[in-house]
DNA sequence: CTTAGTGCCGTAGTCAAGTACAGGGTCAAG
DNA sequence: CTTGACCCTGTACTTGACTACGGCACTAAG
């Protein structure tokens, strides 16, 4: 069979990978995804690698990387760099493991206040917001 | 005893709830805390209510509230607002389970890619980023 | 009384992550 | 050969949440 049926222009590519014409363009002038170089006429043919690069880039947002971590992620990928690959990823699970309690924290809260708000209700003031008023401190201070 | 002690310029509100002089003014301009009349020179001076009205935003941004929302929870506060407030907390929390999911799915991601790097560290292409290349689907796309 | 340090007001700049658009070029169908 | 749907490049606009700055007023210390 040919394998040519993965070949696509920017738009189709943009469209398999549910995003904006114009985030595949400013992913690549992030240098996060390359532009292929165009042949005699000008117009670039992406592939089904393109495609997971972008999928990879939605899935690292998802976990919560910024475009400049992915960038890092996806540089550490030519060569050697698993290690710091590691690292990094060692790093941003610490960081949403404190983000878990932390909303977990949050849960509690709301659920708390929420409960209070439906056994007061004739109350004038809001006790939701009295009690976030009275400077309770639920969640680490930044 | 006199309890001038809480009278406060915008310098010492801003320092006393860690937060930049123009961040405070930039939140009177957005309606979220209100400007005290200033008396006959023209210097505001604030007390312990607004540097509580301070640390109610700075919470409620760290559960996940925008500006936009914490305003309007604010302003549920003047009066009969109960009833809306939990509606918007009971929202919130549905809200901020969903995305606690979201993070704990992320977490085991995270975490299973982490051993996978651990395991097979002499590896040349990182294991987290090809799993990541493959087109994984970890989290629920957007 | 003078001056440093703040405060006031208004406008403008920053940053991340896009999104939009103008003014062209190209390609396939009819 | 014309038309319409795309593509290319480059620049500019958007949104949310600040942050900075210029120019003037005021207040507190020496």
């Amino acid at each position: 069979m040919t394998r040519q049926a993965t070949q696509m222009t920017i738009g189709s590519l943009a469209k398999a990978a549910g995003v904006n014409i114009e985030t595949v363009r400013y992913y690549q002038r992030r240098g996060l995804l390359s532009e292929p170089d165009k042949p005699l006429g000008g117009i670039r043919r992406y592939d089904r690698g393109d495609l997971s690069r972008l999928g990879f880039i939605k899935s690292a947002q998802r976990l919560g990387f910024s475009l400049e971590e992915v960038a890092l992620l996806l540089k550490l990928d030519d060569g050697t760099g698993c290690e710091e690959a590691r690292t990094i990823a060692e790093k941003k699970l610490t960081d949403v493991r404190g983000r878990i309690a932390d909303m977990q924290r949050i849960e509690a809260a709301l659920d708390h206040i929420v409960h209070t708000c439906q056994a007061r209700q004739g109350n004038v003031s809001c006790p939701m917001i009295a009690s976030l008023l009275m400077g309770e401190r639920i969640v680490r201070p930044a």
